[in-house]
DNA sequence: AATGAATGAGCGTTCATTCAT
DNA sequence: TATGAATGAACGCTCATTCAT
């Protein structure tokens, strides 16, 4: 967690801190990350740094964090109207929130990757804490689905729910990276709805 | 590509330096890997290294053709019989020779997954000779099932085999991290058969 | 080029740390040169050292800098007189102001030397930046003598004025590496003036 | 000096150790030369290396034995006639000679320079033993000429012997690394043959 | 609080030389 | 005697972190 002195900066500031690490921490990894290029670019004196944060995994995480917790806020409308959907337009809907999230914060999500897979050691503590969210999301959908009695019999929803998360989130990457056209990356979406659809909705 | 000096060492010493190296780039993966412990743990002189690799690199992808190698090789057996089989019972082959595979070299999985996520540099120029192995292996299964008038109507199979092939690694690269109980850990496979099947088959 | 913080030093620092390296340099030459000894010497940390200097040869050059340009200051008395004097006069003004200078700094001599010598990779882009200052210095006299009419027939000015600098350096370290007694030292120099005034003067 | 053991080599072996060590040598100049190179281009194994010479830098003077020992041998024909000649002549004849060497044997030459130029540390030994040969022989030269009277007066004949050497030397070195038209080259070399002349003869 | 110089452990890599066969 | 693998000290360089002002 930041001091408070990071705190106390003005929001240009911290804004600018955070941006310069997030481009670092994207294009090298937070291993091969370097904090004087960090500092250089967002034009703070290097003990400065120390004043803000302990070390450079407390910086890693506080953009985490500001990740997850701007996420929520992208699905804050969701939640306010997804028991009067059907199952098909819930899912629609997730998957629209986080591709625009995707879009406009690209970013965000290859460092989500670059965390989630590198450091094993990190992922339990953090896993514990922010994982539930992401799930959460699609447990909503699948709960609400499943009252409305769509699902498939005896569906296992805890596993189910975690297959579709993992399909997503990489299937989203796959599309922020490969860059493909729009009209390619609109038939990966159709297909994987209809994937998932498939795989869940009662025949 | 490791130097004929390697191939000259005795199976003994060349299986030692491997382990050392397996076990020292699961648990720190590449970045972080440190060869002196390597040469320590695999008590050979640190100039020795350098007899038997060009450099770390070097070694790392030693390490990922071994690794597919074994692979491939752990596969033969389904490539003789898959014509004679239904969807299911290949699918479930394909899955269970994976997951032993998987469950035999526990850090196989993890090495791939390290390198697979984590050298975009690299990945163009590897994932060109390596990537297609795995996914011909799923892409062989639905074809096979395809022809069997097993599929759904308009499937557009490129894309389902990239969201099987998807859903089978992380989610064994998920059992082989959480070492859940067999119970458990059959659940989750079970389920995930399930719902592949689902997604795929003609209702 | 050293870097800013190098000038931000106190000269004091600054001082030592280019003693120490031209001690070094000239004692082992570039390529045995190493840089912890040079550290160890002037007292810096060894990450001090690249916080001043892009690297090894950084420093080497900074030193050959200095060398040229103190060098060139050193004949800056000579370039307000020549053209007064007679090319006997100008000869021995020239040879003594060099020859002061090297008395003065031995150890610059020889790192010239050690430079010149030993990197005909680095060279050539260095003499076009250096080399015409040094011949020019001869050259200015030998045209001086060539306009008050004192050089013999159909003389070849520039290969003359190359061999004179070739004398003269030359045997300038002799002298230097050779410490002998003054009386022969001067013996030499005596000698070779008029070897070289026997050379090129009108009969 | 080599062990018994190189000098039981085929001549063949010898010389193609010899090659291979010149051109190392002349490359990359002693420090940065390297035995695994000299070794895998005269095809034999490391460990032979440390039985035909003591070191590398045994391996060195050895060659520089063969080259000075080689020039010398250039230069028997001079002895027999160098007595009955005018200085002109002798000197010419010098001169020439040396050239053909230099021809025939470039790496000599460059290497003698790497070796005279890096390595204070090893010279005063050899140039005790080797530099009386070179420096010989323009004694030679101007004794025969102070003999024939044909000397300027007061002459001092060791330090105009030094002097000359010098010239030649460094002449020649520029000559071969500069590699010019044969047309500059011959200019270069007769206006070093007038000025040496014009320093040292009778008016 | 802000600065940026100072620090030094640690890294990958090289190579002359020795050793075991 | 011939071989080439084994050795390890030593190098140049990096960078997260601390310190002094």
């Amino acid at each position: 967690m930041p001091k408070q002195t990071f705190y106390n900066l003005t929001l240009d500031k911290r804004t600018k801190i955070e941006q310069a690490a997030l481009d670092e921490f994207v294009e090298y990894g937070f291993d091969n990350s370097n904090i004087s290029r960090i500092v250089a670019q967002s034009k703070i004196a290097k003990g400065s740094f120390y004043q803000y944060f302990e070390d450079k995994k407390d910086l890693y995480f506080h953009l985490i964090d500001i990740i997850v917790t701007q996420k929520m806020q992208a699905f804050t409308p969701f939640f306010k109207t997804y028991q009067d959907h059907t199952f098909s337009e819930n899912f629609r809907d997730v998957f629209q929130i986080g591709l625009d999230f995707a879009d406009t914060h690209p970013k965000y999500y290859l460092l989500g990757e670059d965390f989630t897979k590198k450091h094993p050691a990190f992922i339990r503590e953090f896993v514990a804490k922010y994982q539930p969210l992401a799930v959460d999301l699609y447990m909503q959908v699948i709960k609400q689905a499943d009252l409305n009695n769509e699902l498939r019999e005896r569906i296992d929803i805890p596993n189910t729910v975690l297959f579709i998360n993992t399909l997503i989130n990489n299937t989203m990457i796959d599309l922020i990276m490969d860059n493909r056209s729009k009209k390619q990356r609109d038939q990966v979406i159709s297909e994987l709805i209809i994937f998932i659809e498939s795989a869940v909705k009662r025949a």
